[in-house]
DNA sequence: TTGTATGCGTTATCAC
DNA sequence: GTGATAACGCATACAA
């Protein structure tokens, strides 16, 4: 039993497809008598006007597109939960893009939805520092387009944003006043602007502080997990460093097992903080002091300005939206 | 600067609509160099063919739904990192709706579904033990429908599970070699066929053994964090349980809180082991023994069935498969 | 309030 | 090898 079209629907009552058409939209210019026939007679059938159709005709899908490097990870996948759920609210549906931190797929998946297929788009970037002057291209045609935590700087857009400078001057200051005095910067990528702004505040922190920058402190990982382990246990051995600011969580948990394995102590030898999203950091070994994002309410956040532009109109209006990340000590940095 | 569509491109090449839509799509019933003008000219105005449009015309939209309870966790994130790169492989797009282990929100993803905007679904169930015959009427639409983990017994489709009752069974046996003489059960839903499945290796376990199982240690959950953990409270103090065996993650963490708070000593005083995809198990205090998942390889799996059914036809074909999970032991239950 | 006719952008069928 | 045309299912302008 295949699908019943609105033609079908209407030869059973005998009326227009219009006359039907009408009783699913939400206009009143229909009688509330043959409104409340057709319904039933829908249900009854199992019809529902077909979106593909409805969609041409109207010239939206009704759908947003979320380009993320990853989704098994904790700040994404809270992000996209807090994406759908605004979505969901507003009637729109999301399809999702991996990237898996692949430049040349995030330009293939953003040319690829600009064919009516989605409305408008939520992205965080990669982390490959390439040309992203093909944004501009695509952004002529003016699908909206909405980033949050990782952009491109350089790209008109609206982005919604964490206090990351902030939050990394006072988390560097709290390793320091802990007595810290070497303290290394785990990034992935120094260039991206979000490694940038984080960096930014671990050097402020430092500098207010009286210590002297040094770039042999900045460790550029990858994320290739055993990969940083290694380089990290190098930089432990011989570095011999007190404290660690990391960028991202997965540095910090590189940091975790090299420890362990190296037998460093966290918190007595090595103070760690880091950026992350980890709900259980209370129950690692320490537990991990970390900087938290609002990783959902900055996915609805960045969902509700979407849907601004999608509904208000007012195509050239850019909204920036700073969210404060939370800072929690715990035993690793105490 | 709007989209363009085929008919512009048409008038500016002086050719037909047909001979432009042919450029596009496989054939080779066009001149070579009528088609790379075509293709050229396309790259410049920046010309894609509108996918509402085409896929109405072919009554297809190279799109699949995957309906999960959550999204925020590891289990499924993972999953849906599978299948959306075997998604990406064959070319499809990804639909993201979770029901927040709502199962009216279920319902009504399932039903918004079946009007073209997907060609297939991959479906983790909710917890939510309610009567899903609404199912058996949907299943009469006939897009196919691939379930995941979490599946209804009573429904014919194709499905991927993993080893379930061998892991309990396996772990479960575990403990009791440890020593352990009470071992609780915690579940979220008894009558979930994943829960029912995860009990019955439990059970037979204990049997094996000579211990009589008891329905008082079966610890019926929910999702709730922190109710879970004052129902958890109660249970060690009173119960005094030396074992825990936990069906989902979640309650293995709750556990963890609570042992926490109470000063039991996790490994000694209390052993405990779960089902988890947590891939930071081994930096818990402690170290936490895991039956894990190959939760990629499920959802890359429930994909590879789908697209099977989408391309190869043969509506009819259900295909079940299992995979393997890994027990891991590690210091929670040494 | 309802029906008729047209078009959304594309592709397949049939001519030429 | 290319062009004209109909059709996919629906929603609106207009007529009645």
């Amino acid at each position: 039993m295949d699908s019943i079209n609105i033609k079908q629907l209407a030869e059973k009552l005998n009326l227009s497809t219009s006359t039907v058409s009408r009783a699913f939209r939400g206009h009143n210019d229909i009688n509330k008598e043959t409104k409340e026939r057709i319904l039933a007679m829908a249900r009854e059938l199992n019809y529902q006007p077909n979106h593909l159709a409805s969609n041409l005709r109207e010239n939206k899908s009704k759908t947003i597109a979320v380009v993320v490097p990853e989704i098994a990870n904790n700040f994404f996948s809270r992000a996209i939960n807090g994406i759908e759920r605004m979505a969901r609210d507003k009637g729109y549906h999301v399809l999702i893009y991996l990237t898996n931190d692949d430049f040349d797929k995030e330009v293939e998946f953003l040319s690829e939805l600009h064919n009516g297929r989605v409305d408008g788009i939520i992205m965080s970037v990669t982390g490959e520092a390439k040309d992203h002057s093909y944004m501009h291209k695509i952004r002529k045609k003016s699908i909206p387009l909405v980033f949050f935590d990782r952009v491109y700087d350089d790209v008109v857009a609206s982005k919604v944003l964490t206090n990351d400078y902030e939050s990394s001057f006072t988390a560097t200051k709290h390793l320091l006043e802990k007595g810290c005095k070497k303290i290394v910067y785990l990034v992935v990528n120094k260039n991206l602007s979000i490694g940038k702004m984080r960096m930014q505040g671990y050097c402020d922190a430092l500098e207010s502080s009286g210590i002297k920058f040094s770039e042999d402190l900045v460790i550029d990982c990858s994320n290739d997990m055993s990969s940083n382990m290694e380089l990290l246990g190098q930089v432990f051995q011989t570095v011999k460093p007190d404290g660690v600011f990391a960028s991202v969580e997965r540095l910090a948990l590189a940091s975790y097992y090299v420890c362990h394995d190296l037998g460093i102590r966290i918190g007595q030898d090595l103070k760690i903080i880091c950026f992350s999203s980890l709900e259980i950091a209370p129950l690692l070994n320490p537990s991990l002091s970390t900087i938290t994002q609002p990783a959902f309410d900055m996915g609805g956040e960045a969902a509700r300005i979407l849907f601004r532009r999608l509904e208000d109109a007012n195509p050239d209006e850019h909204e920036n939206v700073v969210l404060a990340s939370e800072l929690i000590i715990r035993n690793s940095s105490l």
